[in-house]
Order: structure tokens, then C-alpha cells, then sequence
DNA sequence: GGTAGGGATGTAAACGTTATGTCAGCGAAG
DNA sequence: CTTCGCTGACATAACGTTTACATCCCTACC
């Protein structure tokens, strides 16, 4: 009952075997395979017959030679073991798996050379569309190869010179908001640990960070902020950095949920308390916060939603429609738990 | 500096463009693609000159049907969102991209129609080689799709009758180890919270659990064995099941990442406190049972090296390997934290 | 100086499909 | 009885590669 070994072995059937079991010409085997009509239902019968005897699955490259069509989707992303991205693809797929096309998930491991060499490959391969998160809007070259794709490109929170459709994420007001109540509370030391300038979030959250200290008066202080890593173990670093420093901050705003995990590290690793000794807001994994005792406020957004989003602008241009580039602007929520409260007396 | 709309509008080069403007024949310049040598160093050179000016990438459709092969390896796993499974992605993708192999992942959501969709898309597409967490041995449509492939399988963790390379966990000794260290501690009522029998790791689980009961002559109730389910919420129901039950288990084993946090969440809920209430074991997420306060006992894996291992023998098989089907086994580790006690005397 | 040898390049078949054109057969209409 | 229209099926030309084979030209040797 088991397989053959080798399970190398075995040639796959072709559409002339089909035909010849069958006992028609390929071109009905065609036929029966994509469903078109002008075929005798007892025809069609015997060639379905062969088919499940011979378990023939046509072959896609022969296929796409002719139909110029491969009905897959590349989805490009930075680090496959974060669920930020997993939850992404997971929406795009129950958009796109009904409508016949296939999501395939590379991940980049952040490495532009990696996203240079997927684009290439899903050039290749004559992907039909692409979803991509670039891990840095500087690198020219990958940019470039965007550019030379030819088929439909949606590019998640990113801000690229390429005329492509867009899904953001609202990443300024939620730490506005996050912020000013921080500041209401009495905190003046905010220290803010997210990506580099080199992606929209890393930007935009450190945009909405010194708005609303400035709105507030109080002065911006660049030690502060550490707008330069999305990694667990540089957050730590920072983190620990941030606290052990000669005036360290009353708070903490771990933006990016792998800097989360660090940084929630790097405070039980000193022995703080929270909220007593340090308030403490993380990012994009409200599970963990509310795991974690006490609950951790969390910068939350909808990623299944992201995909869904991406992949109905990608089926639009699948579609055929041919209208200038969409951008698609999706909220955040801040999830207020009692991980901050007002800032110790020294 | 922007690209054309739409992005679908450019047809690709083909390699007769290329040897157009090279001024070669398509023959030379496939030469210089699949870097044969006896072409003249000038003559390369022009041809890579247009292959450059062109953004010349070769159709693979067209070069697999000629050379039979892809360099694509299919990785079919249960659940993206799960780190465990990603994990495993990263570390196969260490080992095959150096060989040229693109490693695309798809997830099947924990439904055996969407995995044999997977394997008919894999075969469709002549995949050279297939990674697979099937989320049912049962599922006869899914193993005789296996039988199908034609290609080197390899499988994650599953006992199927099929001639495939396996790579296992070791899962029945970690759970009697930590079985062993709660009876020692004076559990007498331990709940376990895991898979179904229908895959390998709640088989292993349940058996392992049993045999240190046994082993200690402690009679094993049934109702404290809950081995149906793999996500969170469900975890967090039986959770919630054992410990508002008549007669409650003093500890409780959440042995799958995703039920870990679904059972740390019921824990939370009903306001118990570990270890004083409760005693706490839960499995596959080192860093979460470090975050949380206490910190908790964790089965701990490496699924970097699993997904290793796996693309090892894959590529054994994809050089030609013809043996017979090798099976790897793992270890496990228990890491041991302070969310287990002795239970409060009643 | 003719020719063998070999290096560089061109030519063409084949891979497995889809789609187009063609044709046989047959009933209905003139 | 011929012609027309239609249905069902077949033959065949692509699609863009790789590769075995043919061809050409140059060099070196007797």
C-alpha cells in the first residue's frame, strides 16, 4: 500500500498519454481539461476516466507557455517567523485562493540581496502578481527590479518612487495618541525604540512621537530615540541601553513587535516593575500583551485585513483594471491596559 | 524615475531579442546564460551586454519543460501565523538556497483539501522536491496525493505509509520527564491539553503521559486528557473545562504553541496565580514562557535544525540519493522555570 | 600547401500544452 | 437531392528554452 522508493522515479503522464488511453486526440484532452464546451458528454466521460487512472495533472510550465498565466502569486517578506507578516499573507490568501491563483510566501530574512534575487526568481518564473514588504525604501537596486516586473506589484507600508498600488498602515496617530497620554500622566523621558528611517513605519512613528512632544512643549531629546533596528535582540540592547543610561526615560514605547518581545526582555532582565517602576507600551502583538502580567498597552492593527486589502487591489489589476496607482489607508488601535500609570517621584 | 502604468503593461524578453541584439544566435546566448564554457570571452561579453540592456530574465516555464527541473522546493505547512512552522521555513531555507533551490511556502490552514490542492499545484508545477506537516495521518486523499508526487518528499513529524525521508520530534520522553518532576512535587491530578491522535506529536504526547502515571502508579483519568485540538481557542476552552470541573487538575501541560497561549489565557481569566494556584507547563515557545511573570517550564525544540535536517535529506534525494527512506529523530528540551510548585494542600 | 583537429557559433528538434483551422457527419431546409 | 449550418473531433502551429549536431574558420603540423 506504501509508495515506490525511489519516489523519484516515476515520469509524470502527459496529455498524449491521456489521449491515447483515452483513445481521442490531444486536442479533446484539452478540452476536457479546461472545461470548454463542444465536447460529447460520453467523450468526455472516458477522457475524465483516463485521466484519474493515469493521475495526470497537467503540466503547468507546457501551460504557460501558451496561456502566458501561471496563476501564482509571489508574496515577499522580510522575516517569515513573524506572525506581523504570517497574518498578512493568511488574509491574502482567502482572497486569492478563490479565485483560482496560488500564494506562494519567500521570505527575505531582510536581506535586499535576498528581495533582488525573489524578484528575479518571480520574474522568471512569470509569477502573475506580487505582494511585496521591502525591508529598506533605499535600495535602489531592488526598487529597480520592481520596476522591471511587468506584471501588477502591491507594495505593503512602504514608500518607493514606483507607481504601484498601496496598502498603508496609520502608524503617526496611534503614537500621538499613545504619547500624549503618556505626557498627561506626567512622564517627560519617553524613550521610543523602532525601525529605521529607512521604512515608512520607522519614519512615520517617529514623526507622530516628536508631534506630540512638541504639541506638549516638552523638549526632544535624540538619545531618546532609537529609530534604527526591528530585531528582539537589538530592542533588548536598546532597551537596556535606554535604562541604564544616566538619565534614563520613565517610559518606554517598544513600536514593532519583535522589538517588543526585546524589550519586554531587557526590562524583566533589570528587574523593573511595571508599571511601578517603568510604564511600558509594546506593538503589533496584542496577545502577548495581554498574556504578560500585568497586560501591556498595544499599538494593534488588523493585519488579515492588510492581506485581504492588498490582494483585492492585486485582483483588480488581475482583472484588467488599468487606473493610476490606489493607495489604501488602514487604522490602528491603541489597546489601553495597565501597564502605564504616572511616572515615580525621584 | 517611476515606472510605467500599469506595471502589466511589459511583455518580457525572450532570448531571441537578446541574441538580436547581441548579434548571436539564441544557441550562443543560451550558452552564456547557463554559463557553458567554448564561448569566446568577447562574445560573452556582448551577449551579457544585452542580456543587461534588456533586464533579460529566461522564461523557466520554457527552460523547465526542456531540462525537467525547477530549482523550486514546496514547503506545505498547517499554519504560517505559527512560529513553530516558520521556523522550520527559515532553517530549510539556509540549506537549499546556497544550492540554487527557492524555497515557497504555502499554508494549508489545517484543512486536507487544501493540502492535497497544495500537492496537485506542486505536481502541476513540476516541483523537484516537497517539505510537508500533513494536519491529519488519516486523511487517505492527502497520502495517496503524496504517493502521486514523483518527486523526493520529505515529511515533518507524521507516520504515514508512505516511503518518505521523516524527521521527528521527540516528544513521548519530555512529557514524562515533566510528568515525572509534577508527581515528585506531589500532583496527583495533572491535565494535559495537546493534538489529536490523528498526528504523531498528540499520539506521542498522550502516550508519554500515561507511562509516567503508570510508572508512579497513579490512576489515569481520562477526563484530565484533552487531545483534540491545536489552537489557541480551543485550548483556552478545555482549559477552562478542567479547571471549572468538579474535581480539578492541579497542574496543567499545554503541550502546543498555540494552546500554550490559550491556556495561559484561561489561567489568567479565572485570576489564578502560578505556581500558587496552579502549576504550568507549556510547549514550543521559549521566549513567551520567558516574558510572562513567572517565568514558565517550557518543552523546548529546536525547529531551526528541524527545518535543517529536513532540507538535508531533500537534497540528498535531489543529488541522486537512492536509498532507503531515512528517518532523523530530534531531542527536546525541557526548560525549567518557576511556574511549577507543589500544589497548595487542601 | 593541404589537411586534420578543434574551438566557436549556428541550426533545428523537442519538451507539453493551448488555440486555431479544418473536416467529417448529420439533420433540416430549400 | 443538394446545400447549409452545426457539432464534435482531429491535426498542427506556436510558446521560449536546451542541446545534440552541423558548420565554419583558424591554426598547426607534416
Amino acid at each position: 500500500m506504501s509508495a515506490k522508493m525511489p519516489a523519484s522515479g516515476r515520469r509524470q503522464p502527459t496529455i498524449h498519454e491521456v489521449a491515447a488511453t483515452a483513445g481521442v486526440s490531444i486536442g479533446t484532452v484539452s478540452r476536457v481539461a479546461s472545461e470548454s464546451p463542444r465536447v460529447a458528454p460520453e467523450t468526455r466521460a472516458r477522457v475524465l476516466a483516463a485521466m484519474a487512472e493515469l493521475g495526470y495533472q497537467p503540466n503547468a510550465a507546457a501551460r504557460a507557455m501558451r496561456t502566458n498565466q501561471t496563476m501564482t502569486i509571489g508574496f515577499l517578506i522580510p522575516d517569515m517567523t513573524n506572525q506581523v507578516f504570517a497574518r498578512v499573507a493568511q488574509g491574502a490568501e482567502t482572497v486569492l485562493a478563490p479565485e483560482g491563483y496560488m500564494l506562494f510566501a519567500f521570505s527575505s530574512n531582510r536581506s535586499p540581496t535576498r528581495e533582488i534575487e525573489f524578484l528575479q526568481a518571480a520574474r522568471q518564473r512569470r509569477m502573475d502578481g506580487l505582494i511585496v514588504t521591502l525591508s529598506d525604501e533605499t535600495a535602489t537596486g531592488t526598487i529597480e527590479e520592481i520596476g522591471r516586473m511587468g506584471v501588477p506589484v502591491v507594495v505593503l507600508d512602504r514608500e518607493i518612487p514606483v507607481e504601484a498600488d498601496v496598502v498603508y498602515s496609520e502608524h503617526m496617530q496611534p503614537i500621538e495618541t499613545v504619547v500624549g497620554q503618556l505626557l498627561q500622566l506626567g512622564h517627560r523621558r519617553i524613550g521610543l525604540i523602532t525601525a529605521s528611517h529607512n521604512i515608512r513605519p520607522g519614519r512615520d512613528r517617529v514623526t507622530g512621537f516628536k508631534r506630540a512632544l512638541e504639541k506638549a512643549g516638552v523638549p526632544i531629546d535624540e538619545w531618546l530615540i532609537r529609530a534604527r533596528t526591528q530585531s528582539a535582540e537589538r530592542g533588548m540592547a536598546e532597551t537596556h541601553d535606554l535604562l541604564t543610561g544616566p538619565n534614563p526615560p520613565t517610559a518606554i514605547l517598544a513600536a514593532g513587535s519583535d522589538i517588543f518581545y526585546g524589550a519586554l526582555k531587557a526590562v524583566r532582565l533589570l528587574g523593573l516593575s511595571i508599571p511601578d517602576d517603568i510604564s511600558f507600551v509594546g506593538a503589533d502583538d496584542a496577545l502577548l500583551g495581554e498574556l504578560v502580567y500585568p497586560p501591556i498597552t498595544v499599538i494593534d492593527r488588523d493585519m488579515v485585513e492588510v492581506g485581504r486589502q492588498a490582494a483585492g487591489l492585486l485582483l483588480d489589476r488581475l482583472k484588467g483594471l488599468d487606473a493610476s496607482p490606489r493607495r489604501i489607508m488602514l487604522g490602528s488601535d491603541v489597546l489601553l491596559r495597565s501597564s502605564i500609570a504616572a511616572p515615580k517621584q525621584r
